[in-house]
DNA sequence: GATGAATGAGTCTTCATTCAT
DNA sequence: AATGAATGAAGACTCATTCAT
């Protein structure tokens, strides 16, 4: 990618993240048109190509542009040692909710962005990717597990816990507009269920 | 379509029909490509549109045919009322294994139909998705659920249920070739697990 | 290249064929654009991609089977030892003409091509190129230079030879429609031009 | 163009020349980018529109300026009427490289200029071109021809120089780096060839 | 019925040119 | 005067679809 792409007015910078991600997270990378992309930003076809020289060099760069700063507020979302394993979760969701005030498919792209499997691109993300599951691992392990461990194979919940999340997030995208709101309390409603079940003695 | 199809040898129908579901189930809809189709199952590209006049057609038929197949299998599962909930549902995954003699990917094929969402598809397999969605709700309503309804909000648990099912039958064909016994295996921890936890009194 | 190109009827093979050396001998290969191959043969773009996959690989085709047939047109024309220099070389020159007949710009793009420089597909002609270069050399050597020989340095007298005939060459088919007996009129005199001085004695 | 171009500082206007030059000699008219000549020149791209409108109007410009210049120093290279015919041919040479300390592509550029053909520039040219021409033919007009005209069509014969110089100074600059001495040294053992197969009695 | 040659609209990418600063 | 961000038309290439055989 071309670094003058910084020395545009952040406003502009977020215009193309923003038209990227938006056609990225709902379409795939491959699936994803330069033109949708024009017409969702406004911004010029020749434009994109200007600092991004090619779909992949803009996908990976707007993939990394994504996980970092998703990294940056999950560093700032003060995870405590001890926390309850759930209320560090439930951070994490609320966390996500912070990112689409200024990026409003920021958590969807990233669910894609985790999943992407198309070769012109997947050797890319790979390193972000990786650091950005290594933070989460790294947060997570600070969470109190005591409650959970009481169960053997506990980490088969937690990975039931991961598609949920998933799955609410992308049917959260997909069904209309997408409220903050609601998600979080669909999140609230199956951590809550969980934790119910696995806290009871 | 063109009903001719169905004057095919059973074997050619099924080569055509499995040569769609593969790439449909890999690519999805809009990203799979008739060509894939050819290479898959070595048949001509003029005879696709012969029987099926568009992709979206083919699409449709296919995505009919393959739920049709799975209903008319689950039919046959020998669901009896009052079986515990836990063991219907692995008696449905137990029914997609079948599936998978003849038809290798309509498991996969069949997750990725539920969650298709091109506007040149949706509204042709409306109908059938809901008819298979209202089939594993009536089957699933045989079970009992005596145990799950101690829980407030149990459908919460049964959704992560959904969610973990499909995420681990697509973990399951994207790493790799799909193995039956793994497959069952992994379903039957993640179920015990949460059995477990919901059973425990 | 699409193997298949070759069953198609040996007429559309060489409207294609034709199509394509007119633009590139008249534009060279970057220059040359395929909407005007389409413009000139009336064959539809899809068609040159399905046989040739890139411009490149059209060109490298296109080159590999004009230097062929000329090879071939070459090894027909019966150069004996001993014959004089100049009669060989006029005999080159008619063994050009020959080809027009079947391929009108073939002259021109070989020229074209013994001096394409592009490094899109240099690497994919240096053999033929080479080869070409060769058979030129190895007929050439059969004929008498002992008139030529006389004269201390003849080969500079030669390369001039070499590089009037390219200009010549390209007079002819830059300056309207290209005429073989005005261009062979134009070889003899320039060649007997040079006879003259060089046999003189 | 803008007159303004001349109240740039010589230097400026020099590098904007050279810089235009050079991708122009290289690459013909059409094959040229104006994001080349920003890279060869450190001018910005603005300022060549700025002043020259249009591709085109720049190459019109620069050829017109480029054989200006040469004429300028042809008309002071000294031919004195009655020197010997090669004696002023190899004169016209020792001329384009005094050319290259200043513009260091010229004498390539020039060669292209005549040859051009893009119907885009063709008729700006064209008149600079013929008078650059005309030129060329009067100072040789001034030559002694007294043994050249002893061999009937000896014309044809200039004429081969004239392809062999082109031809020189091509190979000179697209094999590495241009040498003036090399050059030289190669158009004086070509023309001697020539002149002594004529001259010889 | 069966094939694959043939088509052209659509996608990615380049590049001359414009324009706000 | 000088910059380079911005544009869109044009070029390379893909792919669903048609059609002659």
């Amino acid at each position: 990618m071309n670094d003058k792409f910084y020395t545009l007015k952040k406003e502009k910078q977020d215009t193309m993240i923003n038209g990227a991600m938006q056609i990225f997270a709902l379409c795939g990378y491959r699936h994803s048109s330069t033109d949708d992309m024009v017409k969702a930003s406004g911004v010029s076809k020749g434009l994109w190509f200007h600092y991004f020289d090619t779909k992949a060099g803009l996908y990976s760069f707007v993939a990394a542009y994504a996980l970092k700063y998703a990294m940056l507020e999950l560093s700032m979302c003060s995870i405590e040692d001890g926390e309850d394993y759930f209320d560090v979760r439930i951070k994490f969701e609320v966390c996500k909710m912070r990112m689409i005030d200024k990026y409003p498919y920021m958590p969807l792209f990233i669910c894609e962005v985790l999943r992407e499997e198309d070769p012109d691109v997947e050797d890319d993300i790979a390193d972000v990717r990786e650091r950005y599951n290594d933070m989460m691992q790294e947060l997570l392990l600070k969470a109190d597990y005591r409650a959970l461990r009481k169960h053997e194979d506990y980490y088969l919940l937690t990975d039931m816990l991961d598609y949920t999340m998933d799955a609410l997030l992308m049917n959260g995208y997909h069904s209309g507009s997408f409220s903050k709101e609601e998600y979080l309390s669909q999140v609230k409603k199956h951590m809550d269920a969980m934790k119910k079940v696995i806290y009871r003695d």
